[in-house]
DNA sequence: CCCCAGGCCGCGC
DNA sequence: GCGCGGCATGGG
């Protein structure tokens, strides 16, 4: 038994409602007169590989330090932006990061977001610590553009189900997932693009851990690991 | 104590 | 075109 894309975005939406991603303070934009969108190409440059609470400290140190956004950025003496994002992990590198996107996008991201999400995302690769994942959030999340977002949970979703993906591979999963998604309206999918990625990290952090915690799963039905569990009787040590 | 977290790059093969 | 180590902190 194999869950359809379209099924799967019903069954998470059911069990975890509306996500409300990305995370951004508006207000504190609205008093600053900066770019909430800023806010979250940082976020994203800060969130590699690392867990999300301790990307929040860094947003809230440069926030009070009034520098969340990419003129701010750009004021910093680098020994400072490394000391504020410091908590977030990868401090040099990420500083360095920071800079060249503040100043790549030095004149505000609305006349790069007026390219084809092709070639914005061809632009943001190219950027020295600019990978996929991050480029395509950025796509997603500040430019509302029609990129699907896969990261590392996205991968282990499809080795589990499975889900008929060639290789789970960055490219491939993205394709397999536009491709399920290709039929529905532009702004309908951007709007589902950034609920199921949401939806997706929801689903993984609570239940399909790196050791899954299959119970109360809203995929047990139709996921190939929790049916091997149930067929192997105590089979909770099974990893993929 | 160990493992992990919303990656990415540079290197060796 | 791969696999692998380095990058770094804080929470479970």
């Amino acid at each position: 038994m194999t869950v359809s894309v379209p099924r799967l975005y019903e069954l998470l939406l059911e069990a975890f409602g509306p996500q409300a991603w990305w995370p951004v303070d508006k207000r504190y934009h609205e008093r600053m007169g900066t770019d909430p969108r800023e806010e979250v190409v940082i976020g994203a440059i800060l969130t590699q590989n690392t867990a999300w609470i301790n990307v929040e400290k860094a947003l809230g140190n440069l926030k009070d330090r009034q520098a969340l956004s990419f003129h701010g950025i750009r004021s910093l003496p680098d020994t400072e932006l490394r000391r504020l994002i410091q908590p977030s992990g990868y401090y040099n590198q990420k500083a360095h990061r920071l800079k060249r996107v503040a100043t790549a996008f030095a004149g505000g991201l609305d006349p790069f977001f007026t390219r084809t999400t092709l070639q914005a995302r061809r632009e943001l690769l190219a950027l020295d610590g600019i990978g996929p994942e991050t480029a395509d959030s950025i796509l997603l999340y500040a430019g509302g553009k029609d990129a699907f977002v896969v990261d590392a949970y996205t991968r282990r979703l499809c080795v589990r189900l499975p889900l008929p993906v060639a290789r789970p591979d960055y490219d491939q999963v993205q394709r397999f997932f536009e491709e399920s998604l290709m039929h529905l309206e532009s702004s309908k999918r951007v709007q589902m693009y950034q609920e199921f990625h949401a939806l997706i990290v929801q689903l993984v952090k609570t239940f399909c851990r790196t050791t899954p915690r299959c119970d109360g799963c809203p995929l047990r039905g139709g996921c190939q690991h929790a049916l091997q569990l149930l067929s192997k009787g105590t089979g909770r040590n099974v990893r993929q």
